[in-house]
DNA sequence: TCAAAAGTGTTCTTGTTACACCCATGC
DNA sequence: GCATGGGTGTAACAAGAACACTTTTGA
């Protein structure tokens, strides 16, 4: 079975993570007006997780979030942020975990590390939905996003840490300017506005959205766009560096 | 050495616990107009830290960290809340530790569990200050408040811990009412808005804190304070439950 | 009667909300 | 010209800052 291969290795791999803890990433991206999230799906059990992994002994947990989100991803230099630490007693069972060695030829012990007690560390990244490529790992055939109002049942706690990753961002949205990281590097005021009101959940009245906007003087207009549509074309904006 | 003897027993609790976690408590509290901090002071080595621990394998994080500050006030029923966790790889060293084992007696071995790296995962927690009856732990002969601005050098990154639950804090003030559980059940508008100008480190005007507070419409008026000062005794408030 | 601190009122400024209006484009 | 969506202007309202004024007490 030569797909067992990268899993033994995995599995070989025990030893060099830090015990008990976990990283999971909520990897938001913005697409037609939709907010999504990046979700696995595991080969033959067909369960959905969040991309997530272990801590080596030798890396800060700031370095496996961001090494996890490089391989799923293919993108570095990500807007990324720890928000909370989930630390249940019983954030659920592992049966799927079981399963899926079990479907690769591996019969886990119930004292193999893979089964133990693991607290994660929640991260959620930001990203230019454009520059991704899903890619899944060992254990998943398929890396793809789904809307935030359509994630599917997720093992163990992972629908709640979507929950407070959702939370979270929108909190930020207020007094940090996070947004900008889900957008190309040029966007129109109303590619924004509709990120901030797919992100809210709320209608936001265009007048004052932009003057709101362009008042916290970051936002640089670089040129008109042509969009070839009946109506006025709208100005093209990116983040001013320099400040 | 009959003091060695709790040590042992610590020690030997090294299995019960989760490898790699560990929890330290930002207390706050609020005397005199002053922020001030819990810290311990361990034994011998005249060293700093905050009050921590280590979470069992049958309690969730939360549990720990309200045990620990149980242990440590004597109080339960605490505002406590989860901030960051804190996971480089370094976070400093842990010769205060072996310094202290090695004070009552235990030569630790480099691979010996109290040795390893740990990730910590952070609390703050508000307490009022009066109820509080600061109790030392095994290592620490010593526990005692200290003022936010004359935080002594603590071991490991335990000053980042601090800065880092004070912003936290900071931050909560704006759209939480998480200040009354500094103050005791009833308390004057005066050592509200103290309390709010000593934690953000700005005056205030009174006039309008007094309506900004009142328009909460949380704060039931009680009664007036006849305090023996040569001034109109002020109102004494409490928070209304029913909210 | 006076000083001290509590509490209320009033004005001015700022920010938010709602809506009306003008602009550039393709058909 | 006209419909369409982009962009600006402005009045009404709410929130915040600054300061003046009144109230209640002990000495």
């Amino acid at each position: 079975m030569p797909t067992s291969q990268p899993i033994k290795a995995f599995l070989d791999k025990g030893p060099e993570y830090l015990p008990s803890v976990s990283v999971d990433c909520v990897i938001f991206g913005f697409h037609e007006n939709q907010l999504k999230v990046l979700l696995l799906e595991f080969k033959h059990t067909k369960a959905f997780a969040l991309p997530g992994g272990f801590v080596f002994k030798e890396e800060s947990t700031d370095e496996a979030a961001t090494r996890i989100l490089w391989e799923r991803t293919g993108v570095k230099d990500i807007y990324l942020e720890q928000f909370h630490t989930f630390g249940e007693q019983n954030r659920g069972n592992w049966d799927v975990h079981k399963a899926t060695m079990s479907s690769h030829g591996f019969e886990l012990e119930v004292e193999h590390w893979l089964l133990q007690r693991f607290i994660s560390i929640g991260y959620y990244a930001l990203v230019d939905f454009s520059k991704v490529q899903p890619t899944p790992d060992i254990f998943s055939d398929l890396g793809d996003w789904y809307d935030i109002h359509q994630i599917p049942a997720l093992i163990l706690d992972h629908n709640m840490i979507i929950d407070k990753a959702l939370e979270t961002l929108r909190l930020m949205l207020d007094h940090k300017l996070v947004g900008f990281n889900l957008l190309s590097e040029t966007f129109t005021m109303n590619e924004l506005q509709s990120l901030y009101e797919t992100i809210l959940d709320k209608k936001l009245l265009r007048a004052n959205f932009q003057r709101k906007m362009l008042s916290l003087g970051i936002l640089e207009r670089v040129k008109k766009k042509f969009s070839g549509k009946a109506h006025k074309p709208p100005y093209v904006y990116r983040i001013n560096q320099n400040q």
